[in-house]
DNA sequence: GCCGTTTTCGGCCCGACTGTTTTCAGTCG
């Protein structure tokens, strides 16, 4: 829910590697490193019990460079100021130009000599926070999850003062089952569970409003849990029959006005039940994120208020909390799109101008990749046409796989010559909907794409896409894309960071000069609404929207029922701040055709 | 460790639930 970066799942260099230092050979290191290596000094430095705010400094760095467009490592090549950065000062602004010069940070080195980097492992277990990790390692010389899960089996955390029979016992069990990283859901696989959730909690005696909050409204393409908010001026009946419901494997804790529950898909739901005149305040503060909550706060501390989940109150007075526009007009600000509530700008931006209105499923006129049976989809041509003038769409591109990838049956330039004639003859019939010739064209390691000119030049439109050599260096990763995009019949760069989520990071190359590089060939980023993929993150969505390329939201749909998807690639453009005019696919097919044709005119 | 429409020092968001306690620390969100 509202924490960024949650204790059970807390990472000490993203996906739950082990830390650095950095074995990249002269490569530089990526953001997510740097902070990965902060994290675990914030970790460490907890254990040790230093100053509170100390530790917050050093994850609050973390945070800003997740958050970067660019490398670090590329604006210090650059000769920028790291202390403009948001909680980064001289110090951390030292540190990150050591890792990027070293590979290490001393400190943390010398952190490493006092306790053993294994203790921060034992974070992970919940009901092991740092205090008791010191404990553990302090009393017994526990100094991993295996030294932990022995000393449990042992009987030998018996006596420890805090250690009670229920956490000993808790303990044993997490210890034992942590050894697999946990996975955060995709938003797609948790929505089903969601939508069942909150119809049974419909039926509660006396519950007024109920939605889900958290990352989940917010749209963010993973979900650590579910946050679901209810009202009610009786609490008991909700939370009771929360607790009641069927799919309830354990209820890990239930109060008055809150609950949290794992259910059978393993999946935790936290319910929180507040009156209704608290609605807004506590709906801004489930839905966090939470140092855009923090943020809030302090700006009601600045007005001498005092901001929580109840309401905005003067003294004892509440002021503000039954609707979310009372709570941020409260502190000064417009309400603040969810999906925009990351703390990336967003409250400076409300309290000066109002936010563009970002693009909704509605806005989208057609969508420029799709897949049927030539290539590796489930259905006819005709039948993913239908499905998608169902959804409303009003053009579809035809984007079948190149012969390079022989796995998903792809397309050699024979049968995509047979294909452009069939689709010319379905357009003849075709009612309410236009069907695109295009291809999804596989970029070679060189960046030559996998077809000749001569066929790719019959096509409305040109989709490239990466599906092998990931792991190229990112220079060399770099000049392919770029090469691919000068093609003369290029069009849109699909999936461009290559990422699958929870399963596979991104690829490494400099995404900026990507970017610029489509700017000045007119040509277009996909955001593929895979629910696996959701590629471009949101954070390049918003570069690419800065630089003024255009967006193309696609669905990769193999099968009818995948227009649905759109969905969720509209959650993550909202995340990035488009808007209709960000993306290609809202243009009606007249506007659309000469854009096209003047990505194919290079 | 960061930061500045009171501040270059003295602040730094706020509350619920659990377990083991006799009034609360630790953990979590």
């Amino acid at each position: 829910m509202v924490v960024a970066t949650k204790r059970k799942v807390r990472q000490t260099s993203g996906g739950g590697k082990p830390a650095l230092p950095l074995q990249r050979g002269a490569a530089a290191p990526r953001n997510d490193e740097i902070a990965g290596l902060f994290d675990e000094i914030a970790d460490l430095l907890e254990i040790e019990g230093a100053n509170p705010f100390r530790i917050r400094a050093y994850r609050q760095a973390a945070r800003t460079l997740r958050g970067l467009e660019r490398p670090a490592a590329d604006l210090l090549a650059q000769g920028k100021d790291l202390t403009e950065l948001s909680g980064i000062g001289a110090d951390l602004a030292g540190k990150i130009a050591e890792v990027v010069a070293t590979g290490h940070v001393a400190m943390l080195d010398r952190l490493h000599g006092e306790l053993p980097a294994g203790l921060v492992e034992l974070l992970r277990v919940p009901g092991i926070g740092p205090k008791r990790a010191k404990l553990l390692h302090d009393k017994l010389g526990i100094a991993s999850m295996a030294g932990l899960q022995r000393a449990a089996t042992a009987g030998k955390l018996e006596g420890l003062p805090g250690f009670g029979a229920k956490s000993i016992a808790a303990i044993a069990t997490a210890a034992k089952t942590q050894v697999e990283k946990p996975r955060r859901p995709l938003l797609a696989s948790v929505q089903p569970e969601a939508d069942a959730l909150i119809k049974h909690l419909r039926g509660a005696r006396g519950i007024g409003e109920c939605i889900v909050a958290g990352s989940y409204r917010r749209q963010r393409e993973t979900v650590g849990d579910l946050d679901i908010l209810a009202t009610a001026k009786d609490s008991r009946p909700v939370i009771d029959r929360f607790v009641a419901y069927d799919r309830v494997a354990k209820i890990s804790a239930q109060g008055p006005t809150r609950a949290t529950v794992i259910l059978a898909s393993g999946l935790q739901v936290d319910l929180r039940v507040v009156p209704a005149q608290s609605y807004g305040a506590a709906l801004v503060y489930f839905t966090g994120s939470k140092p855009h909550n923090i943020a809030l706060r302090k700006l009601a501390i600045a007005r001498g208020l005092k901001l929580n989940e109840y309401g905005v109150f003067k003294g004892e007075r509440a002021v503000a909390g039954e609707t979310e526009a009372s709570v941020y007009r409260a502190v000064g600000l417009r309400v603040v799109p969810p999906e925009l509530r990351e703390d990336r700008g967003e409250i400076e931006w409300a309290r000066q101008r109002p936010f563009p209105s970002l693009i909704e499923t509605s806005d989208l006129k057609g969508d420029l990749h799709c897949h049927s049976k030539a290539s590796d989809g489930q259905a006819s041509i005709a039948e993913m046409a239908e499905a998608a003038r169902r959804f409303g769409l009003s053009y579809l591109a035809i984007t079948e796989h190149s012969r390079r990838l022989g796995i998903a049956h792809g397309l050699d330039a024979r049968r995509l010559g047979r294909q452009i004639d069939e689709i010319d003859r379905l357009n003849d019939r075709l009612k309410g909907i236009v069907l695109l010739k295009g291809i999804e064209v596989d970029i070679l390691e060189d960046g030559a794409l996998d077809l000749p000119d001569t066929i790719l030049g019959r096509l409305d439109l040109v989709v490239g896409a990466v599906h092998g050599a990931f792991n190229l260096a990112p220079e060399k990763q770099t000049a392919r894309l770029l090469r691919a995009i000068d093609h003369p019949h290029f069009s849109i760069l699909a999936h461009p960071e290559g990422r699958l989520l929870e399963s596979r990071e991104g690829m490494s190359f400099d995404m900026t000069r990507v970017i610029e590089h489509a700017r000045q060939r007119r040509c277009f980023l996909e955001l593929n609404a895979q629910p696996e993929r959701l590629d471009l993150s949101d954070i390049y969505c918003r570069a690419a929207k800065e630089a003024g390329v255009l967006v193309s939201i696609g669905s990769d749909a193999h099968r009818p029922a995948d227009f649905n998807y759109l969905r969720f690639g509209i959650g993550q453009a909202r995340r990035g701040w488009l808007t209709a005019k960000d993306v290609v696919n809202t243009r009606p097919l007249s506007q659309l055709k000469p854009l096209l044709a003047a990505t194919m005119l290079k």
